[in-house]
DNA sequence: AGCACGCCGACT
DNA sequence: GTCGGCGTGCTC
C-alpha cells in the first residue's frame, strides 16, 4: 500500500492571514521551495513553510500540488523563520510578505538561475561613427554614454540617459553602430583597491569596538556628526567581516544610493557586490539576489527592500543614516527595514551597525538603557571646523521673496569670495498658495483637503498630494475679481528672486520638478561639486550625502513648519533635517555659516542646533515624549480606515474600536476614531485610530486577535483599511 | 485581492 | 427578452 503524500503548508499570496494545505507530490519536497498551486480558479505560486503527516481538513478537501519549482529550495529554514517573524510582528497575511520579499520575476515562478545580465558595448562602427549624423535624441544620447564609459553599460545604466532607451538602442543595434552580450551579472569592478586611509581615534575605537564582537549580536549606534567618517568605520568594519569569509548587508536610504556610494565601495573592495535599489530591472533584481544568496556577493548594498535578501554567510550589518523615514515602507506591509535589519541581525548572532548624525529617539533611548552600545565620532575628520549656526529672528526682519536682509548679504559676501550658498526649503513650486486679493479666496484641490500650489514654470495649479492639475485661474471663481496672486514662497520662487538680486549668479535648483530622471540628479550635484555653480536651492533632496568643499554658507529658509505640528514625529525630523543640511557647510579648511529664518527663535530645538548641542535636543524631546506617553516610552499602532464618505470610514472605525475592547486585553487602549489630519485625499476619506501600550507584548497580542477578526468580517468590505505598527507619522 | 454566483434595471 | 450593476462568499 503506497504510503499517501505529505501535507505541506504553503503561504499563498492572497491576503488572508493563514495557509494553505496541499498534498505534496512524491518526491518529498523541503520547507522553503516554491509551488505552483491551484487556487479556487487560479492558479498561483506560493512558499512551503512547513510539512506535516496530517491536515486538520479532510483529506478530500485538499488539491495537489500543480508544479515543483525548485528541487532546492528558494529559501533556507532562516529566511523562511524570518518572513514569518515579519508576519506576524506587522500583522500582515504571510503570502502577501513572502510576495513583498522576494523579487517579481520569483514570485511569478521563473527558475531561480542567473542568466547573466544584458549589457550593450559600441561596436568598431559605433566608435567611428559620428554622433551628429543621428537624428534622434535618445540615440544620440546614448551613443555617447556608452562612448564615454569604460565598460559595457547595463541596460538600468543606460535607461538614466533615455527614457526611450529600449527603443532607441534596438536601432542603434539595427544599424550595427551598438551590440549587446550577457556577462555574468557580478563582476569585480575595481583591480587596485584604494588605500584605507589613517583614522582618527574615535574612528579607531569605534573599529575596535565593532571587531570586538564577531559571532555576537550587539547593536551599535555610530553617532557621529557629518564629515566625522562614518562611512570609514562601516568600510572597516566590513574588510574585516570579509576578511572571515562573511557577507555584510549594508542599508542606505533610497535617495543616498547613487553612482558614487556604489564606486566609493567597488575603490575599496576587489570582490563583487550586489547593489539592490529601485532603478534595476526585474532581470538585475533577480541576478543580484541570487548573488547574494548563493554567498557569491561578499556584499549586499542596498534600499528598504535589500533588508529581506538572503545572506546564507551573513557577518555583518549596516543601516547607514539609520534615522531615515524612508526605511518606513509606506503601504501594504508596512515595515521598518532598520527594525527587520536589527532583528535579523540577533537571529544571525551577528554585530549590527546603526550609523547616524542625528540617531532617532528609539535609537537613543536604547543606547541609553543600554540594549545598544553606543560609538561617538565628535570630530570632524580633516580638522574641518564646526559651522557657525546663526538664527535670524523673522518677527523682526523683513524679507522679500522669502530672503531676509541678512541672509542675502551673507549670499552677496559668498559670491564676491566666490563661495558657494545652499538654501533649504522644503517646499516646491512658486508658491504654497494662489489668492484672489478681491475676496480672500485661495484655490483649493477638489479632492483634498489642501491647497493648489502655483508653479510658475508651466503655469499651472498642482496639488502635491493627489497630482492634480490644472492651467492657472485668471479670474476668481468666488468674486470674479482678476487680481489673483501667489502666496508664500516655494523653491520656484526662492530661484526667480536670487535670479533676480544676483544677476551673475548661477543657480541651480534641486527638487521634485527639476530633476525627474534619476540621473539629473547627479548632474546638477555634480555641476554644484566641480564649481559650476554658486547657489543651490532645493528641498530635502539635498540633504543627503554629498559633500560641497566649497560650500561655506548654508540657509535654512523656513525653519518652522512641523515646529508645532500635531504629529509626533515632527519636531524630532526637523531637526534631523536641519542638522544634515548644516552639514553641507565649510568642510576641509573653510569654516561654514549655517543661517536659519524662523519665527519661533526661543524653541528648544534652535538652542540646540546653535551649540551643537544634540543631547540637549534629545532631552528636550525625550522628556516631551516622556510627558504625551509616545515612543520610545509606548508602542503605537495604527489602524487606518479610506472610504467614499467621512461617514462610513468613522463608522468602521467604531466597529473595530467596539471589536478591539471586546479583546479585554489589559495594558492597551484604543483612541476614539478621528478624521485623519488631511481628512480628505483623492477624493477620498480618511480616518484612523491608535493603539497605544506601554508593552510590546499585549500590544501584539491584541493585534493578533484584531486583524483576524477585522479581516474576516463583512465590515471591514465597506472601506479600504490597514494596520500600521511603529507608524512614524500619523497622517 | 481575485473571481465566482446571484438577483434587479436599461438596452441591442 | 438579455447585458451588467455590485453585494456576498470562498479560496487548502
Amino acid at each position: 500500500m503506497p504510503k499517501a503524500p505529505a501535507v505541506l503548508h504553503v503561504a499563498v499570496p492572497t491576503p488572508l492571514y493563514r495557509t494553505f494545505d496541499y498534498l505534496a507530490p512524491a518526491p518529498a519536497i523541503a520547507v522553503g521551495a516554491r509551488v505552483r498551486v491551484p487556487f479556487g480558479r487560479r492558479e498561483l505560486v506560493g512558499v512551503v513553510l512547513s510539512t506535516a503527516g496530517d491536515s486538520e481538513l479532510p483529506r478530500a478537501k485538499l488539491k495537489h500540488v500543480r508544479q515543483v519549482l525548485d528541487d532546492t529550495p528558494l529559501l533556507s529554514q532562516d529566511m523562511v523563520a524570518l518572513l514569518g517573524w515579519t508576519a506576524d510582528y506587522y500583522h500582515h497575511p504571510i503570502g502577501e510578505v513572502f510576495a513583498t520579499a522576494l523579487p517579481v520575476l520569483l514570485r511569478q515562478g521563473r527558475a531561480a538561475t542567473a542568466q547573466g545580465e544584458r549589457v550593450y558595448r559600441l561596436t568598431d562602427a559605433g566608435r567611428a561613427a559620428d554622433v551628429a549624423t543621428l537624428r534622434a535624441a535618445s540615440q544620440r544620447s546614448l551613443l555617447a554614454a556608452l562612448a564615454r564609459a569604460p565598460e559595457p553599460l547595463t541596460a538600468s545604466a543606460l535607461a538614466e540617459h533615455s527614457a526611450a532607451w529600449s527603443r532607441a538602442v534596438q536601432a542603434l543595434m539595427k544599424k550595427g553602430l551598438v551590440a549587446a552580450d550577457e556577462r555574468p551579472c557580478l563582476t569585480v569592478h575595481s583591480v587596485v583597491c584604494s588605500e584605507a586611509p589613517v583614522l582618527n581615534a574615535a574612528q579607531q575605537a569605534a573599529c575596535a569596538a565593532i571587531a570586538a564582537t564577531p559571532d555576537t549580536f550587539q547593536a551599535y549606534l555610530l553617532h557621529g556628526i557629518t564629515g566625522s567618517g562614518k562611512t570609514e568605520v562601516y568600510l572597516q568594519a566590513i574588510a574585516a567581516t570579509l576578511a572571515r569569509g562573511r557577507q555584510a548587508l549594508v542599508l542606505v536610504p533610497e535617495i543616498a544610493l547613487t553612482p558614487q556610494v556604489v564606486a566609493r565601495f567597488r575603490a575599496r573592495f576587489a570582490v563583487p557586490i550586489a547593489v539592490l535599489h529601485s532603478g534595476l530591472t526585474e532581470t538585475e533584481r533577480l541576478c543580484a539576489w541570487l548573488a547574494a544568496r548563493d554567498g557569491l556577493a561578499p556584499i549586499v548594498l542596498g534600499t528598504r527592500s535589500a533588508a529581506f535578501t538572503p545572506l546564507p554567510k551573513l557577518g555583518l550589518v549596516i543601516v547607514d543614516e539609520e534615522h531615515d523615514a524612508s526605511y518606513k515602507q509606506q503601504d501594504g506591509l508596512r515595515y521598518s527595514a532598520r527594525d527587520v535589519a536589527v532583528y535579523r541581525a540577533s537571529r544571525a548572532k551577528v554585530p549590527i551597525v546603526l550609523g547616524s548624525a542625528s540617531p532617532s529617539l528609539e535609537s537613543v533611548q536604547h543606547a541609553r538603557a543600554k540594549r545598544y552600545r553606543l560609538l561617538e565620532l565628535p570630530e570632524r575628520a580633516g580638522a574641518a571646523a564646526l559651522p557657525e549656526v546663526q538664527l535670524l529672528d523673522m518677527r523682526r526682519l523683513k524679507s522679500h521673496d522669502g530672503l531676509s536682509p541678512p541672509l542675502r548679504a551673507s549670499i552677496a559676501a559668498r559670491l564676491a569670495r566666490g563661495e558657494q550658498t545652499l538654501l533649504f526649503l522644503n517646499r516646491r513650486g512658486f508658491s504654497p498658495v494662489w489668492m484672489c486679493h478681491g475676496c480672500g479666496w485661495l484655490a483649493p484641490c477638489a479632492r483634498c483637503d489642501a491647497r493648489l500650489v502655483y508653479h510658475r514654470g508651466t503655469r499651472q495649479l498642482r496639488c502635491h498630494h493627489c497630482g492634480a492639475e490644472q492651467p492657472v485661474v485668471e479670474a476668481c471663481p468666488s468674486c470674479g475679481g482678476a487680481e489673483l496672486k501667489p502666496l508664500g514662497e516655494g523653491t520656484e520662487r526662492i530661484e526667480t528672486a536670487l535670479t533676480e538680486l544676483f544677476p551673475q549668479a548661477r543657480i541651480e535648483r534641486i527638487d521634485r520638478d527639476t530633476v525627474r530622471r534619476k540621473g539629473e540628479l547627479e548632474a546638477k550635484l555634480e555641476a554644484m561639486h566641480a564649481g559650476h555653480a554658486d547657489i543651490l536651492v532645493g528641498t530635502q533632496m539635498l540633504t543627503k550625502g554629498h559633500d560641497f568643499p566649497n560650500v561655506t554658507l548654508v540657509g535654512v529658509l523656513n525653519a518652522d513648519q512641523g515646529l508645532y505640528s500635531s504629529d509626533f514625529h515632527a519636531t524630532e525630523r526637523l531637526f534631523q533635517q536641519i542638522l544634515q543640511v548644516s552639514g553641507r557647510a565649510g568642510r576641509a579648511d573653510k569654516p561654514g555659516q549655517v543661517l536659519i529664518q524662523t519665527w519661533h527663535p526661543q524653541h528648544a530645538l534652535f538652542a540646540a542646533l546653535v551649540r551643537h548641542d544634540f543631547n540637549a535636543f534629545v532631552e528636550y524631546a525625550l522628556a516631551e515624549r516622556r510627558e504625551t506617553d509616545f515612543p520610545p516610552f509606548s508602542y503605537l499602532a495604527l489602524l487606518r480606515a479610506e472610504a467614499a464618505t467621512r461617514e462610513v470610514a468613522l463608522r468602521f472605525l467604531r466597529w473595530a474600536r467596539a471589536q478591539g475592547t471586546a479583546l479585554a486585553v489589559s495594558g492597551v487602549s484604543l483612541s476614539e476614531p478621528l478624521p485623519a489630519p488631511m481628512e480628505r485625499r483623492g477624493g477620498r476619506f480618511r480616518a484612523q485610530l491608535l493603539v497605544q501600550a506601554s508593552e510590546r507584548r499585549p500590544l501584539h497580542r491584541l493585534l493578533g486577535a484584531w486583524v483576524r477578526a477585522l479581516s474576516e468580517t463583512r465590515e471591514a468590505r465597506a472601506v479600504r483599511w490597514s494596520l500600521d505598527v511603529d507608524p512614524v507619522d500619523l497622517y
